[in-house]
DNA sequence: TAAGCGTAATAGTCGTGATAGTACACTTAA
DNA sequence: TTAAGTGTACTATCACGACTATTACGCTTA
């Protein structure tokens, strides 16, 4: 379900809490849906029960999910606040980045060029 | 000469190395300039001696500066594969936050719009 | 009742950033 | 020659975050 790398120099939690997101944008996760208990993604992915945890714990805050202790952990059913601030969170990490770049000297038409190569192909279904 | 922020999650000597490649580019230092001596800045930045000197050994390493003992630190002469390399990194950076926002359902079109609301007043002169 | 669930708390390991202090070899100017 | 300033190296210490290890509690369900 999730595919880590241990050795990123980004954390494990944070690269499950990333995934988890981009699952229920494609709708791989619908509302409603289960997710993995936190024992059992811990057992199988190798992992601490507390990092899980954290993600899930995280996941919950963004309006993500909702956990149900005896029960489990499951995709909100209104997902409307999520999406709202994940589509702020990404707008910002890119303006952040891009700001930087043009500190930094680098011309426009450099990143025009970079973005549509790297969306020539799969042109995503707009919103 | 540099404006540090401590309580920044970004480690001081990064920024430092940053604002360091900024004025490179931007030609406020150019080759032969020397640097403020290892100690002056420690002391004139409140900063310890061994930050500045990570720093600046990241920034030999980078070749911005070459480092002469006894005598200083020195803006390179030929910075060319600096600037190559500089390009290469920015572009890689700005390239896999791309490709990450588009894993996460962004569509081209906001990150377009995002792109030329930022440059739109200050338009980069072309290399 | 027993198993599985979320949750909480504590303690320990590890790597990194930053500090503090000392020391050495070099260059330059008085 | 001497003194000051330079880069460089080294060790030790601290703080913090990520992660691990372990135990425990209360809940739900078959």
């Amino acid at each position: 379900m999730f595919q880590i790398d241990p050795l990123s120099r980004i954390p494990v939690y944070e690269q499950i809490v990333t995934q988890a997101e981009n699952l229920v944008t494609k709708d791989v996760l619908k509302p409603g849906d289960p997710l993995p208990s936190v024992r059992s993604l811990s057992i199988q992915m190798s992992i601490n029960p507390n990092t899980i945890q954290k993600a899930y714990t995280e996941l919950e805050r963004r309006g993500l999910l909702v956990s149900v202790s005896g029960k489990g952990s499951f995709v909100r059913k209104n997902l409307d606040d999520f999406f709202f601030r994940l589509r702020a969170r990404q707008r910002k990490q890119f303006e952040d980045l891009v700001r930087e770049l043009q500190k930094g000297g680098v011309p426009l038409s450099v990143l025009e060029e970079s973005l549509h190569a790297i969306y020539e192909k799969e042109e995503t279904l707009a919103i």
